[in-house]
Order: C-alpha cells, then structure tokens, then sequence
DNA sequence: GTTTCAATCAAACGATTGTTTGAGAGTACG
DNA sequence: CGTACTCTCAAACAATCGTTTGATTGAAAC
C-alpha cells in the first residue's frame, strides 16, 4: 500500500523525480526547467511526473513541503532549548534561526540546491506561493518573534517584525551564495556557507539591538 | 537617425517594450513571460522585439542597463559627497548606497518593478548575467568597500566585502518586498519603502559597526 | 517623381511546452 | 488459474514558445 510495489533498485521514482526537480528548479527556475529535462535527469518517464504528483505546479509544490517541513521542525526544536531561559543571549535565538539552514544546505541529499529554490520562491512574488510559505512558515516566525521581543524590550512590535524581515533576506541571500563578489575558488563549499553563517549572526546580532526606529522617529 | 520617424504619438516602440517587458519579466519572471505578452502589453507587433533587439536575451540586458547606468551614477554621485569627509558618519555611506535604489522603486516609470526585476537577477544565478552585473556593478562596489573601510578601521577587508554583501542581500529582498509578514493594506507603496529605508539604514549601521569576525575566532 | 530606408504588420516556421492516452509489465490477492 | 491493482512506457495531443519571412507603410533624400 504505503510501500512500493516490489523492492526498489535505489529510491523510488518519486524521490528520484523530486531530486532532480529541486536541483534543476534551483538553477533554470521554475518556468525555466521543463518537465522532459527533470524525468531525463531522473532517469524516468515523461508522464511519471502527472501520474505522481498531478500535475506540474503540484511537483513544485511537494519540493517545498518535503524540506520545509524538517527545517521547520529543527527550527522549533532548536528554539526550544533556549527559549525562556535566562542565561539565553541573542546570538543563542539567532543560532537557532540561521544554523537549521546552514544545515539543511550541507545535507548529502541536495538540500543545498533547496537553499536557491528558496531564494527563487521569494523572487517568484507568486500569491499562491505567498500563502503557502506564510501558511507553513507564519507561526514559526512568530514564536520566533516573540523570543526576540523578550530579548529586547526596548523594541516594538513592528520594529521586530521589520528586521526579522531583514534577516530573512540577508539569510536566504547569503545562503543562496549570490554575492557579486566572487569568492577564492579553493574555499569549499561547506565551508564557505559556515564563515557565512558567522558572519550572519555578528552582523545580525548588531542589527537586532540597534536603537528602535519608531522611538526616534527623526532619523532624516 | 537618431530621431524617431514621425513625431511619436506618445512613447517610442523601443521604450514601451522596455516598460512592459520590465513589468511583466517582474510577475513571471524571464523564461514566464512571453514575448507575446510583452508585446501586447505594449501594444505593439510580436516581430518589433527582435527587430529592435535582436533576441529576447538581448532584450532582457537591456531591461537591465537602462536602469543600472542611472542607478550607478546616482550612487556614485551621492558617495562623492561624502566621501572622504571628516565629519561623515557610517549612516550617510550607507544612504548614498540605499537612498538610490529606494529613489528608483519610487520613480514613475516603472522603477518599482525593476527592483524586483533586480532580485530576479540574483536568484537567476545565471553567469552570463552574473557577470554582466559584475562589469557594471564590480567598481562601484568597489568604492563603497573603500569608504567603508575608512569608516570602520577595525575591520579587516574581507569582513568589509561580507557585510557589503549581506546588505545588499537585505536591501535586495526589503525594497522588493518579499516580506513574509503581510503589510496592512493602508499603507501606501512609496511609504512602505520609506519605512523599509529607514529600518535598512539603522540596521545595517549597527551590523556593519559589529565586531569583527577575523579578529576574534571563537565564535562557537 | 523616384529612390531609399527604417519601421510595422500578418502569417507562418519548427521546436518545445504540459498533459493525456492506451497498451503493457509486474506484483499481490482470491 | 484469474482478477485486481499499481506502475511504467512510447506516442500523441493541442497549445505556446522564440524567431523569421515577405509584403506594406510612410517619411526623408535626391
């Protein structure tokens, strides 16, 4: 039933079509990659891909959900640990934000091709790609929020909000590794995105407890 | 020659296919968007692409230099009047390197399309266009690292060029608003970018005056 | 008036798109 | 055995893609 039908010779045929489809999404998007490249790369039939999933918007969208769903989970689990506590420091919250999806890019399985699908969603702009994101992410961010808030009190609500934002977009950025500038080609790939994750967090840490903006509204 | 033909009745061919090419490749993204589309959003034939431009890739580049020569020049020009300068403070750089691009989402043409056309370009991940980006934005950045590095003698270069990075990643995804957290709908476009700006600067100044990595390794 | 040339137009080009079809293979259950 | 069911496959579907063609327009040059 659940099971495949007979014992598959490595992984089933829909893992091996997501696979493929996160790693080409990542690269020509999601308009860009055709479905006759995605079934070549997974060394599977063309009408595989609507027999599975339905239909082509349906495949993107399962891409999503398989990594979200761990990220969001270690996400919450890492929260969980320095929550409420009150030896917790920013940097701690922080850690617990940026590190799932330093580790999620460095998984075996492609998860760092899943790092740039990410980045795409959000340059997608796509309303039924905005609700499921929000749906899936939204509470998430918000426990988040409300940790950062007990962090720094001296931040309203919507200041949090707002450079929460800001992390999100620095985080996807750098974890996408779309700099301009480009980097020193002996520098591996893991290691890379680990100097970037540290970065992210000093950088991030100093931006979080900047004097709030609504307070002093004479900024110009 | 240069001149159109007969006095335009109101925009030349050319620019209106850039200004609904700009809009449409903003929604769809470059592979979504039809050159049908385009064209018939500029209500103009199919065949004037490619006879004015060549190809729909070329079109594409040209989407892009008609905005980034302005928005270069502009941030030059407003770094020039800063830079150097003894009383100048870490916040002017950075608003001669923001204030542009906020400047150009707010112009009526069409610019606030093309910042998400920008993010687009990033998540492209394309090396062709990477590199097009490169040769035009590589100098400029350049200049910028080094005011800030004045700015912030304790840093080393490498950590300037992170942080140059990690802004331009926030600036990237906040100007296009692709913030998880929905807006209310009261506030109006060009105040919401105004709003962004503000929090961008303050933010980003905290993080770029954050201690330096290199100097202090033990992070985790 | 005639030539010249840039610009626009409808129509078609072959290639590629997502999706559907119907036959066939292979396992499980009775 | 036969029936049932899941999965795979080659082939075709209509639609859309970027691009090209050849005729036609209209203003400028001579």
């Amino acid at each position: 039933m659940t099971s495949a039908p007979y014992a598959s010779r490595e992984r089933s045929t829909k893992e091996r079509i997501l696979g493929a489809a996160e790693a080409l999404f990542a690269t020509h998007g999601f308009a860009g990659a055709s479905l006759r490249q995605v079934t070549a790369a997974a060394r599977v039939n063309l009408a595989a891909v609507n027999y599975h999933f339905g239909s082509k918007d349906k495949l993107i969208e399962e891409v999503f959900r398989r990594r979200l769903d761990e990220l969001n989970s270690r996400r919450l689990a890492a929260l969980g640990k320095v929550a409420g506590l009150d030896e917790t420091r920013l940097e701690d919250v922080l850690d617990a934000y940026i590190r799932p999806a330093l580790d999620l890019s460095r998984t075996d399985g492609g998860g760092a091709a899943f790092v740039r699908v990410l980045a795409r969603a959000y340059a997608e702009h796509n309303e039924t790609l905005r609700r499921f994101l929000s749906d899936n992410y939204g509470h998430v961010l918000r426990q988040f929020a409300t940790e950062f808030a007990r962090q720094l009190p001296g931040l309203a609500k919507e200041d949090i909000y707002w450079r929460l934002d800001i992390v999100t977009g620095a985080l996807t950025y750098a974890m996408a590794d779309f700099g301009i500038i480009q980097r020193k080609h002996e520098v591996a790939e893991r290691d890379h995105r680990e100097v970037a994750a540290e970065h992210l967090i000093r950088f991030a840490a100093a931006g979080l407890r900047a004097p709030s903006v609504s307070n002093s509204p004479a900024t110009r």
